[in-house]
RNA sequence: GCGCCCGUAGCUCAGUGGAUUAGAGUACCGCCCUCCGAAGGCGGUGGUCACAGGUUCGAGUCCUGUCGGGCGCGCCA
């Protein structure tokens, strides 16, 4: 309904332009919004005051002259020029009674639309390190991550959901050598477990496993292992040069094949975990792909080739660097390592090059915020290497702290005391943790309150959002029982009979939803979606309690019926899109 | 020190490309169950939009500065 009134506005502008009202050139598209109040109608444009200065007119002349120059539509009741130069309109009560039978003839499809044309856009999101289970920071990043894609999906782009999964590197050695020191200590070796090691209980697990299935065939005696290694921290060392020095050593004394076996089988147990895990909590991927692979390719080698014909990198103390500060990074950034290794950053080239080689006309990347110090830098790659930088949107997701019994939960990776995604859902259910994380928008940190997020009342939002649905199924379920048709008539008959605030305040929030899905997945921010449901939730609700549906009077019965289908339908899309069930009975 | 993000009611937060009188929820106070689910609803109290300038016909919204909070500034990932 909104871009018809748009359109309505633009030929109308179009007609003004021919008179030479206004000018021809440089005239923004208009702006049109909702009226807050009902006595401003139902829309509002303000383009007669944002116009008044270029076309040289008194903004309230110009809004006239707009509103004369309007063409005929059928959803117009009428329209007014107010206050200081504004266009309000009012629609037509049958332009709203269309949306009832479209929202429960669509079904699943109400709602969502076809703006993005089918545009290639790739959203990566969690891409945790397989080095251990995901905890409730990631748990934010993958709900946000999962919903933006849904919604982008939802306005008709083609979306292709990623996981990059860190297989390579360092911190995957140190996980490997972490299994296999415990896989020791379960052959009776004396270990001092390296305090830069994976010591959480899953790291048993996984080397239990290896010791259950191949027994000792991987024991070699600790004294062969610790043999002139560089001491530790807490023996006064360095705790890197520590394990780095216990990673060569074990791959020496394991050899490459079973120092391969080890390092695979405690990345594709903990990777599966996380597959779960995602699984379980309704998020799911078109790719998981891998690091390693960029390497074995050649991929990574061919960016730094790239770079290098292109004259943007130099050799500085052994280490070959990306001149990224003649892209606007802050310092220029270590590409090659001294001892021949590419960096981190220098795979992450590779993979955003690949991301835009695949055709994606648009990237999304969703990090921690922790990270966005590395934005300038991807995007300086991006830049130097010929490709446009806008077509990657880095989104970064605040922290989220939990708070049980008003207090904050102390998380520390370092003590292994975080909470798990898996725990976090055990606890107040899928449901409660997909609407929390995303209540707020991304860049606002999040107070995961625990208790509310399980309580049953209309405190806890997901809960009276999904209460709205179940009750309109009990209504639905009691009429069935009093023998009522359950088949309402067709189209728009008996709808006009809909004349009480609380429904007309139904009907306006029916007409939002399509601007809503559009304006959250064109915003990336999910949470305008929750805040409706919200409001929508409340509207029903005072509805149900000022008014009896199941009446005697059939045609009103008939219309009543109607309107709470369509709104059980928005509800179960919104949630839907959310990732959150909509319960026929809680 | 530098960079990024945040600062709106006691608390948690909305406030869409700038606009007509700043909104929810919670907390607090007062009402409402012979009635489709009271797991609910209705009403009330409560705000110099951190502060100071600037742009504009108009600023919570844009710009600059200050203060407060978070995060980041590795040849880690």
């Amino acid at each position: 309904m909104k871009n018809q009134v748009v359109k309505l506005l633009s030929q109308a502008l179009e007609q003004l332009a021919a008179d030479d009202v206004v000018p021809r050139e440089g005239v923004p598209a208009p702006v049109v919004e909702r009226a807050r109040e009902t006595r401003h109608g139902d829309y509002a444009c303000n383009i007669a005051m944002v116009l008044a200065k270029i076309a040289r007119a008194r903004p309230r002349e110009l809004a006239e002259k707009l509103v004369a120059a309007l063409p005929q539509n059928q959803l117009v009741e009428k329209v007014e020029v107010a206050g200081p130069g504004f266009i309000n309109f009012y629609l037509r009560r049958d332009a709203y009674h269309q949306l009832v039978p479209q929202a429960i003839e669509q079904g699943y499809e109400f709602g969502r639309s076809g703006i993005g044309q089918g545009r290639r856009i790739q959203v990566e999101f969690v891409s945790a390190n397989p080095t251990g289970p995901l905890h409730v920071g990631h748990g934010r990043g993958a709900a946000y991550g999962a919903v933006v894609a849904d919604l982008l999906e939802a306005v008709g782009f083609s979306v292709h959901r990623e996981y990059y999964v860190n297989d390579a590197g360092r911190q995957m050695d140190i996980l490997a050598a972490s299994v296999w020191l415990r896989y020791l200590e379960l052959c009776d070796q004396e270990i001092v477990f390296p305090s830069n090691g994976y010591k959480g209980d899953y790291i048993w697990d996984i080397a239990a496993t290896l010791h259950r299935e191949h027994g000792e065939a991987y024991l070699h005696p600790a004294a062969e292992l610790f043999q002139d290694i560089p001491v530790d921290e807490p023996a006064g060392g360095d705790k890197e040069r520590h394990i780095d020095a216990l990673i060569a050593r074990s791959k020496l004394l394991l050899g490459d094949n079973r120092y391969r076996y080890v390092f695979e089988l405690a990345l594709n147990v903990i990777l599966d975990d996380i597959r779960d895990d995602l699984e379980l909590f309704g998020v799911n991927y078109e790719e998981w792909y891998s690091e390693r692979s960029l390497t074995e390719s050649g991929a990574v080698n061919k960016a730094i080739e790239r770079l290098r014909n292109l004259d943007h990198v130099y050799q500085k103390s052994g280490a070959l660097w990306f001149r990224s500060t003649a892209f606007g990074d802050e310092k220029d950034r270590v590409v090659v390592r001294e001892n021949g290794q590419h960096t981190y950053f220098a795979a992450d080239i590779a993979y955003h090059m690949d991301k835009l080689e695949r055709g994606f006309e648009r990237v999304i990347d969703v990090w921690g915020a922790d990270h966005h110090g590395y934005v300038p830098r991807v995007k300086a790659a991006l830049q130097a290497m010929g490709d446009d930088p806008t077509r990657l949107d880095v989104l970064l997701v605040q922290f989220a702290n939990l708070y049980r019994g008003g207090e904050k939960v102390q998380m520390s990776t370092r003590s292994g005391s975080f909470v798990t995604l898996r725990e976090l859902r055990k606890e107040v259910g899928r449901d409660a943790a997909r609407f929390f994380y995303v209540m707020r928008k991304c860049e606002q940190h999040l107070d995961f309150d625990l208790d509310l997020a399980k309580s049953s009342s209309s405190d806890n939002p997901v809960y009276y959002v999904q209460y709205a649905h179940a009750r309109i199924c009990s209504v639905l379920r009691q009429a069935s029982e009093k023998g009522i048709g359950m088949e309402p008539s067709a189209g728009v008959e008996n709808l006009d009979r809909l004349t009480e605030e609380h429904e007309q305040a139904l009907f306006t929030a029916l007409s939002r939803y399509g601007e809503l899905v559009e304006s959250s997945a064109i915003n990336k921010e999910p949470h305008q979606l929750c805040q409706y449901l919200r409001e929508l939730a409340n509207d029903f609700h005072t509805y149900y309690n000022a008014h009896q549906f199941l009446v005697e009077d059939e045609n009103l019965r008939d219309a009543r019926i109607k309107l709470v289908l369509a709104v059980k339908q928005v509800l179960r899309n919104g949630l839907n899109l959310l990732g959150v069930s909509a319960p026929e009975s809680m």
